[in-house]
DNA sequence: TTGTAGGCGTTATCAG
DNA sequence: CTGATAACGCCTACAA
């Protein structure tokens, strides 16, 4: 029914070949001619279909997005729309297409993953979370199919093209602020440990905590889902040990809101009774009472530079594996102080919110 | 490259068509080569290509999601989190997979939709916004191409598939309850008057408070972009009129969240020196100090009656054109109380959440 | 510089 | 019940 290329090719009075051509420019084909085509493919309204172009350059221009298994997270958590953003952003300017999958477990995720690469829908693979032990990142490594992570691997770190903060540094970087302001009860508060963000940060926990010299406690240590929730109960379990912490490193901003809010209805005061650091800096963060201290870890620019590089994989199927480090830095507001042994109320360290991200 | 349903062929030494008719589980066939056939297609690991299928079918399994033109808006509201998972779950129960397309302004917007309908890239469309006089919607009807509104259209609505609240009867009613506390000097915080939803909701205002014979104030209506900083915005300007209104209709929670803060530097108590009441009921409303009373639209059933509606539209294509309400319902929290003329602090109404929806 | 012909992987029509 | 064969719309040698 559409226009198609043959159309043009009889209005212009030439052979459909020349028309294909026109439309990819190439340079054999005489001004003249082209002018012609074009004339007719205006005339006509003609728009290339690109499912049949597909089909014959076995190539989609989409990129495919994996979701995590969590609806719940997905449609909670700022995180995704900000990181949706950055990754549309690039692929738009490649002229990529975004085509997304998700599921209701690891094996529906996997079945839709494996759908778009044999179904030939997509050229390459986003995935928006690293867990442990992926059967999709193994599949689509033997595959040897194009695909860039959003995190570290698991495994493979090496061989895996991927874009990440620097999780463990940072981690240890906000607990060593905590450290500095006298704190020594410090306990931890993560996502799944399925998910290689939560090992990273914990990882950098554990090491500034040993390197001050610190007894690591078992008890100090929760993991929950990356969600409100999540940080209610954690915060529930951590406040009944008998010697609670005094500072918090949570990996989730919505998580360390949950935090607040349970501590607030506790009556126990933050900054002045536990100081909180937590990790996104979504816009959440600067709205709470008080203001969360967070690391921003450019969400956006985790995405933009993911399509990126996947695109560039595309174009270049021998491109070199690569690591792509986000820059992270410390926003500090109004949720950590000085440790006080009395546990009186204390000056709130000054603002001091470092420059937005561009 | 990637084994085809020729190679399936060989093995099992059928021909293509029978395969492909196995495939599509034509009845025709005897069980036994179905299996035969069957046993060949797992040897190989072999997986229908949709591309080919696609150009053979004219038919892509694709739904095309528009997204709005602010792309601030898209990753800070979490509006399209969420109903982008209705659309996702009301898709993958009918394995229609989903491609975005966006775009910084509305011809680039435009332009994607094209690409994507006359690329034959997807089978039906949804807008997930409604904005007065769109180009867009004025193609797809034209083109009579599948299409659904999260929204109501601005013209030819007994003609447009549409899934909506009935934003202007919940506005009557929210507007109605603030009269009912007593309250004649309310405002109005709407979104771009652009969008249709703001029109709506401005429309139920003026309705409820001409039918209580208040006369309508210019200056108590203000108009900026769904976000945050957009409340931030209109209070200020709002502040400033000499007999500022006691009690705010918000078109969205996340501006009654900028509202809150504002108010807040200000010194201004809500609920005490102001009432508000909103709309979207996201996780945000239940946290933020005081909790508001909003309107909770049951954003996930808007994007999954779009995502059904829109498949039966492409199963079918002579479906008679739908409207779809979705409910809604106030949850009183306690950002409003009863007017009280000398303005002193009077008591929060009683928290009455309805049922959570499931 | 342009035209011809075959192929991309399926489906659908028509015989048999 | 099954097999040829011709589309679907475009691209790309190979010819001319």
């Amino acid at each position: 029914m559409a226009v198609t290329i043959k159309d043009v090719a009889k209005l212009a009075d030439v052979a459909p070949s020349t028309v294909s051509r026109v439309i990819a420019n190439n340079p054999r084909i005489s001004e003249k001619t082209k002018r012609r085509v074009r004339e007719a493919m205006d005339q006509l309204g003609y728009h290339p279909n690109f499912i049949a172009r597909s089909l014959a350059n076995q190539t989609t221009q989409v990129l495919g997005l994996v979701l995590p298994e969590s609806t719940e997270t997905f449609s909670q958590n700022p995180f995704f729309p900000m990181v949706l953003r950055g990754l549309s952003e690039g692929a738009h300017e490649k002229h990529f297409a975004l085509q997304m999958t998700t599921g209701q477990s690891e094996d529906e995720i996997y079945e839709g993953v494996v759908q778009m690469v044999q179904g030939g829908r997509v050229d390459g693979i986003v995935l928006l979370y690293s867990k442990v032990e992926d059967r999709v990142i193994m599949y689509l490594k033997e595959r040897n199919f194009p695909f860039v992570l959003i995190g570290k691997p698991f495994k493979y770190t090496e061989e895996i093209t991927h874009v990440d903060n620097d999780n463990f540094r940072a981690t240890v970087e906000v607990t060593n602020y905590l450290l500095g302001l006298g704190h020594d009860r410090i306990g931890f508060i993560g996502g799944d440990l399925d998910l290689v963000v939560t090992v990273e940060r914990l990882l950098g926990y554990e090491k500034a905590l040993r390197d001050s010299g610190i007894e690591l406690r078992n008890e100090y240590v929760i993991h929950e889902e990356f969600l409100r929730e999540g940080g209610r109960e954690a915060i529930n379990e951590l406040m009944q040990v008998n010697d609670p912490p005094t500072a918090l490193v949570v990996a989730d901003d919505l998580m360390a809101l949950g935090v607040l809010n349970t501590l607030d209805e506790m009556g126990i005061s933050v900054p002045d009774d536990i100081s909180i650091v937590s990790f996104n800096n979504i816009m959440l963060a600067e709205m709470s009472r008080p203001p969360l201290t967070t690391v921003d870890i450019n969400i956006f620019d985790l995405g933009y530079e993911a399509s990126k590089s996947l695109i560039q994989k595309i174009e270049n199927p021998k491109e070199p594996v690569k690591r792509i480090i986000v820059n992270h830095n410390m926003v500090k507001r109004f949720s950590c102080s000085q440790y006080n042994a009395s546990n009186k109320k204390i000056k709130t360290m000054a603002q001091e919110t470092l420059s937005p991200k561009k």
